[in-house]
DNA sequence: CACGCTCCTACAATCGATTGCGACAAGACT
DNA sequence: AGTCTTGTCGCAATCGATTGTAGGAGCGTG
């Protein structure tokens, strides 16, 4: 590989001079910058951005930490955090945790020796801890927080969404609605539950303890949640179900169908965030809609403007949610109406 | 953040001591070492991967380029990928395409900018022009083959995947299949097609033209290649259809339930690649069940061995593929047999 | 005691860029 | 003619690590 040395001597003119004509061609002759380009196009040289950032101290390197790309929400994320990247002439890290704590740490620190200019990151419970210890670095948290102060953080409207899908269950004539919610840990969990609760005491509806489920917000962690809710006994049996992301929708969906019920004759459902199966399925499933290439996006442009104005006051975005009315969810048989 | 020059001055010895101390320790008095190693956990320090990198002249990352992460079937080999990159201590840059050329040759002049030690692509039509250029940069093409040769190549197994389909149907009664096939520079879409025919022809079942149509791999292209088929005259029907891969597979049953047809009461469905929507479906889609999950794994492996020996002769190695069986293939309406 | 040997350690060069500063020439101005 | 600008360009230091080589300490041996 050429070295900027090569198209020097190539174009007869110092290293330095060199440099300058390809990053700063308004401090050079421009008959040298063309002859110094010139060169550069002949040798087909390309800098060397190790010792470029080694120099400069800045590289042009992002992460982004997920606990699992396989997770469609993620991964739209991800892409949207690319093309922001790629728009900002930046280079994306791709790291899966699998929920790890060790390999969360390790990413960490891989962060720092790499000398990446920031990151996004999705927190898991174990986030907080260790983020607190990775200093100075600018991050910007995506689809939930850490509920560490000083990080800013790109979020779903959990509240205004959680209500919206609540309130098509009522107005459909539910009464007795199940949460298959997540972990208090994670804010999206605790603000969904907590959205849940107020709509339904707004609404004037009891909630029954059993109708509120916890899962581990994977896929298995719904089919247990469903499980549950599936063996309550049935005077306590809710009509309709809202499920808080997508995969434990995916898992509950699974045990419904295993039980042998119908959507919606049987049971209606509601999930949190939309995805390709939930279009294909029968019955289409009727979601709130989020954008996660946007929080991805968003997340990105937040970041390239910290490493531009430098630091800034902390905030939190929170980005509209859009309920997307399939066909999963119908009225109440008149035996579920219950008391 | 903490220099070796730092850790060398606390633990009183000079930059170099501290370095081997660090990395070979077996060339420092075991006492040194000690201290150099108290004194650099005391500082939190974290060697500067810029600066060794620069003087090794090898880096520890990689790249992957794929057309599209949202596509679960590269997200599903990103991962694969990225858990081999993390078990060789390796990081992954992540690059999405697009399919756009322009993108493409950013990326790869940006894989040589960062000096990556190598890379994973799936090609697209235009890679093969591109590929040329690169270069010395040890590449594992996956998925498929830009035809180019020297390059290592993992990739499923086309040709006993797609007649194992093909036979499927015919052992259900169906002589009458079509295909949606992808693009023909596409390897796995040439490598199917031609399956395809083989089977076709070694069950001595006529095939015509209109049963053969093109797709350019994404949704959109799916569905336009079904409407295509859902076009043809009554008496040229297809009773069943194969479906090249994933992404086509989703749009072409999005055509089939637009039109109210039911599978596979109307019409039997085989597809290429497994995903969570084909499981969830209904009714759930038969498939051919790829891994790609292990072709990153394997990919990545053969990236690391090529680093480890140096070049290699190229080889191609084939990936098992499986048949799925699930509901969406049945036996022929006797209206469909045709002559 | 001189010599050679083995261990350790330090000096200094090196990777490939960027950049502060000074040198120099050409032109403007007094 | 002398001085001052302005515009270009080169020298050399620098970023933070690795590593070839040389030198010194400690020890055993003849």
């Amino acid at each position: 590989m050429p070295r900027l040395r090569d198209v020097a001597i190539r174009s007869d003119v110092s290293v330095s001079t060199a440099s300058r004509a390809l990053t700063r061609p308004d401090m050079v002759a421009s008959e040298t910058v063309e002859r110094v380009k010139r060169a550069a196009k002949e040798l087909g040289y390309q800098p060397n951005l190790l010792a470029r950032s080694l120099r400069t101290r800045v590289t042009r390197l992002i992460g982004l930490l997920v606990s699992d790309i396989l997770n469609p929400f993620h991964a739209t994320l991800a892409k949207g955090l690319q093309d922001a990247a790629f728009d900002h002439g930046y280079s994306l890290l791709l790291c899966n945790t699998d929920e790890d704590p060790d390999k969360e740490l390790t990413y960490l620190r891989l962060f720092r020796t790499h000398q990446l200019r920031g990151f996004v990151v999705v927190p898991t419970e174990n986030s907080a801890g260790l983020l607190s210890a990775i200093g100075e670095l600018p991050v910007v948290e995506a689809d939930r927080t850490s509920g560490l102060p000083g990080f800013h953080a790109v979020l779903a409207d959990n509240q205004e969404g959680t209500e919206a899908a609540i309130s098509h269950l009522i107005a459909f004539g539910h009464r007795r609605v199940a949460i298959i919610a997540g972990k208090l840990s994670i804010t999206s969990g605790s603000e969904r539950l907590s959205a849940y609760l107020g709509a339904m005491e707004r609404a004037g509806l009891p909630v029954d303890p059993g109708w509120i489920v916890h899962g581990d917000h994977r896929e298995q962690g719904g089919y247990l949640a469903a499980r549950a809710l599936l063996s309550l006994p049935p005077e306590r049996q809710p009509s309709a179900w809202f499920v808080i992301n997508n995969e434990m929708t995916a898992g509950a969906v699974r045990a419904i169908l295993e039980a042998g019920l119908q959507i919606p004759r049987d049971l209606s459902l509601i999930g949190f965030d939309d995805s390709r199966w939930a279009q294909l399925m029968h019955p289409p499933l009727t979601v709130i809609e989020q954008s996660p290439y946007d929080m991805g996006y968003t997340a990105g442009k937040i970041l390239f403007d910290l490493f531009e104005r430098g630091p800034t006051p902390p905030g939190v975005l929170r980005l509209a949610t859009r309920l997307l009315e399939r066909a999963s969810v119908a009225a109440p048989a008149p035996a579920q109406l219950g008391s």
